[in-house]
RNA sequence: UCUAUCAGCCGGCUAUCGCUUUAUUCUUAGGAAUAGAGAGGAAAGUCCGGACAGCAAAGGGCAACAUACCGGUUAACAGCCGGCUUUUUGGCAAAACCAAAAAAGAGACAGUGCCACAGAAAAUAACUAUCCCGUUACAUUCGGGAAAAAGGUGAAAACGUGAGGUAAGAGCUCACGGCAACUAUUGGUAACAAUACUUGCGGGUAAACCUUAUGUGCUGUAAUGCCACGUAAACCAGCGUUUGAGGGCGGCUCGUCCGAGUUGGAGGGUAGGCAGCUAGAUUUUAGCAGUAAUGCUAAGGCAAGAUAAAUGAUAGCCACCCCGAUUAUUUCGGGGCAACAGAAUCCGGCUUAUGGCUGAUAGAUUUU
RNA sequence: GGUCCUUUGGCCGAGUGGCUAGGCACAGCUCUGCAAAAGCUUUUACAGCGGUUCGAAUCCGCUAGGGACCU
């Protein structure tokens, strides 16, 4: 039943406010995975969950490819988010994601998945340590 | 078949999952269900012009900026349409003429500046050479005078050709021609064109400064108005309270208005929401006016509104295109599904980037 | 979203419309047993396109790149 509403990624589990960007990436851990960059931090709300997604000015300075790689960023964490959620109603905490996009190239929706994936394992993995080490 | 210009179009359906928004209902302020809508010709560049909003009123002058043949069009424009003139290219041996293209196309008889190299000289004019007179046996030299023609250069050189004239020369005079200006007449709304008369012929550059004419108040939707939350109405220093600090959104100044606070330092707080915000100088067709741009009338159509920023992903089928097999149609298999590109207040233009298909027009080539 | 500035060799940087200075670097030579330092020599440039002009790095327009400010 959860199954069903996981796949959702509505307007309250997005990231928007400035100040929480602000914080995130002042007071947030990150890890690099290609093409990925990961900013990451806990949150005391249980299972709230709140992500964003970015691609620099840098490297695509056409708004249609930032578009782009925006929008495929956003579905492939879509499809796979609910591991994470998973994990953190049983961690009973929240969560703030960022991801940023460093490759240089358009990427396609294969290649995407299969990083996305690996990311989200990551954060998973990073959950249970948290908890060993406080535990 | 190719090239150029103009006009139009660029996928559809199904399934699964998802985003933004509108309406209704439910639940309760977090949302859920149903139904509907959801990106371009350039949304881009921000190069022009407006709408709209604020600045007390939006005032004078200077400065600054923009525009610059004429007429029309428009809400407005540096846009568009039509005409004039000039230049270039092609047709022609050349001119005239025709066709096409381009033009930031007022003024160099207001003034200042610049014109490298070469050349006597880049604009008052000077120099060389020429001629005459004096000196001298003659010439040279030297002194005085004449006139402004000749002087290889250069992007550009003092109206051109011929004749007369003269000591030698010279628009000095004459003939033909060229250019410019004034005036008159005719045509044209006008720019301008044609003709006649008179006068005059010493260059370019205004995309150098500039002059003249015309126009522009400034800032921009992060404008602006309202609501909510929160701190420090505290501290230090300067200036000032009618002898007026400071301010009134680009600069200076005049005028005028507000006026008891204001400027700087260090530090603290907030960075949320609503309105503005999407239905209008809109578009299609037909008719009328006009050479056209465009305008008027009638009928119909359309109509995103996000804010770390929506319009997407996967799979399949159809349509379309390409390639291969097959005897043409057909059928089968494989591939592609497009280029440039993503709204951010809204319009009118301009510029730039752009693949494919269809239609029209023009040109070229081939075949009949 | 809006308002501006800027672009000259590999790097820095000057330049009234008339042959694009200079320094560092690179390369070669001299010097040295070898190098460094020093000296000499050489190569490599006006962001692109179009216009005005006899002639554009310079003036004008468009495009591209880089940068700054407004909050």
């Amino acid at each position: 039943m959860t199954e069903k509403l996981s796949y959702r990624f509505g307007r309250n589990e997005k990231l928007k406010s400035r100040k929480a960007i602000e914080q995130l990436f002042a007071r947030g851990k990150s890890f690099n995975l290609f093409p990925y960059r990961i900013v990451w931090q806990f949150t005391n709300e249980t299972g709230a969950l709140k992500a964003g997604v970015s691609a620099g000015s840098r490297h695509f300075k056409k708004a249609t490819d930032r578009n782009r790689i925006k929008r495929l960023s956003r579905e492939v964490y879509r499809i796979n988010k609910h591991k994470l959620y998973n994990q953190l109603i049983v961690e009973n905490k929240g969560m703030h994601v960022f991801f940023l996009y460093q490759g240089k190239e358009l990427p396609d929706y294969i290649f995407l998945k299969e990083k996305m994936e690996a990311a989200i394992n990551k954060l998973v993995k990073l959950c249970n340590e948290k908890r060993e080490t406080n535990s």
